[in-house]
DNA sequence: TTTAGTTACGCTATACGTAACTATC
DNA sequence: GATAGTTACGTATAGCGTAACTAAA
């Protein structure tokens, strides 16, 4: 189970092949055959059936472990180094694209108005990899929004010890494509909503819909990117409904945002961060949560 | 950032000596010395002090990240090494103390009746490595006890992917000491009593409470152990307060329970698996959530 | 001076690349 | 027969133990 060994499995079960995994760590073909046998030896299992390549019941189970384990060692080694790292003037921000809300970006705005010697770097990113940047030391700061219950915290996937501060919590609308027959309503239960077909985006996850909600939420289209207005567009042209913050649909905007009645649902920001890096990292923090 | 070196690191900085590690590790203090070299020339930084051996800030760090990133590599393997595994005839139950009240205790024996080939090895331990015994395959059924609010999942520690669910949620009582002021109360506030002394213990972890309640909660004695008649003991004797599901306070015991007024907690119990190995296993873990 | 971690050095086992081999499409 | 993974084998090196060394209590 070493990592080296775990890293260039779940390589070759990416690339269903060998040759293709061994150009791209750098090894000959026959130096991933070696890895992937001494793996397989250390389990005392074959992990991978061969011709074609693809994982065996085993492997699939491995490489469910493989990717959060070889994070949490990226992110272990970019937080002990982050303890001996220069100071820097450049703080970098990552936000996934619902968590910059109005209410942030002027808590973001009044920072640097009041702090003239802070210069900030953002960049977006889906949620699902949020916490990942962070914890690997790609950002200093991360804004992460998502759905979850009033004041509750959000599920962000385990990388490690990490801050957490609520920074927002917004209502949502769910968005009807013009023309749909709830259109009209005031508000709406997502119980009578569960046979629809929805959108599965990072923004909005339909698992995490059925964890809060319950069995149902089938998915029309997955869209993969983190962009708003192409979930608005997907949205509008009819792909499926999908849930998001009100602030995030413009008024007049092709589509319809009803109010969500029950459950209570909101879009939630949450500030997290790492060991935050000296200087104006635990201000802006402060302006953020504050 | 070998798992290797990870261990010897953690055992160097538990036993705070090279020689007790190596002893305990099977090495000769010579590779263990080399082995921290190692570590420390990895990652470019002095992890410990020598004389008295002690870990600097970077070595602190590393050890957060270490304990639980060694438990996910044990888990992984447990996990893989499952799917593989013969079909045991004796499944391995364990709980923590509070878990098994008596309608979980009901529901197996329920479920002894209605199954008769099912036999069951129950073992109890702190809530804090219930996970862990889980994860690491040293147990085939967690039973999870632990203080929430009402129907929402209790907070473990993450050992990997795993399967929760809810079994059972019972109101928490304050527990008194005889002749305690409040005693004869009807019901109380926990925000009325974060001045109090509390007992720290693994089934009322005071961290816990400052997280769903607020700061306060003060510890008076801390009680390593998983056993709840020393915690009534320890409480009876007026060493400090704890809260307790209503059932495991016998009436007249020598203490006084006070109901929980606000805020609105309960003490839930989940039952916990990785993949169940076939047999009955699926069969008590219907008849534990159903 | 004793105790405890480090360094030098030799040995072995591991891990890689080259090249020959083999099985599958 | 071409493609792609395996095996054999030679070499480099990483990691361990023994033993000599060094620094702190």
């Amino acid at each position: 189970m070493d990592p080296h060994l775990l890293t260039t499995f779940v390589t070759v079960a990416r690339h269903g092949s060998f040759s293709a995994a061994a150009a791209e760590l750098g090894y000959t073909q026959s130096a991933i055959s070696q890895q992937i046998a001494a793996l397989e030896a250390d389990l005392g299992l074959p992990l991978l059936r061969r011709r074609p390549v693809e994982p065996t019941a085993a492997g699939r189970r491995l490489l469910e472990h493989a990717e959060p384990l070889l994070l949490r060692l990226r992110a272990a080694r970019a937080d002990v180094l982050r303890t001996a790292a220069e100071p820097r003037h450049l703080l970098r921000l990552a936000a996934t694209p619902l968590a910059v809300n109005p209410a942030v970006a002027a808590r973001l705005a009044g920072a640097g108005a009041r702090l003239p010697r802070l210069e900030v770097a953002l960049r977006t990113c889906r949620p699902d990899r949020l916490a990942a940047l962070v914890a690997e030391g790609h950002a200093d700061l991360g804004l992460a929004g998502g759905i979850a219950a009033p004041s509750d915290p959000l599920r962000l996937p385990d990388a490690g010890p990490m801050t957490t501060a609520g920074v927002t919590e917004e209502s949502l609308v769910v968005v009807l494509p013009p023309g749909h027959p709830l259109a009209g309503r005031a508000s709406l239960r997502l119980a009578d909503l569960v046979d629809a077909r929805w959108l599965q985006t990072p923004l909005c996850p339909l698992a995490r819909l059925r964890d809060l909600v319950g069995d149902g939420f089938a998915a029309g289209l997955e869209y993969e990117g983190d962009d708003v207005h192409t979930v608005l567009t997907l949205a509008a042209a009819g792909h499926g409904l999908t849930l998001l913050p009100a602030s995030a649909v413009p008024a007049g905007g092709g589509v319809h945002a009803v109010p969500v009645a029950a459950p209570r649902l909101v879009h939630r920001v949450e500030l997290l961060h790492a060991a935050l890096p000296p200087g104006a990292a635990a201000d802006l923090a402060a302006a953020l949560t504050g």
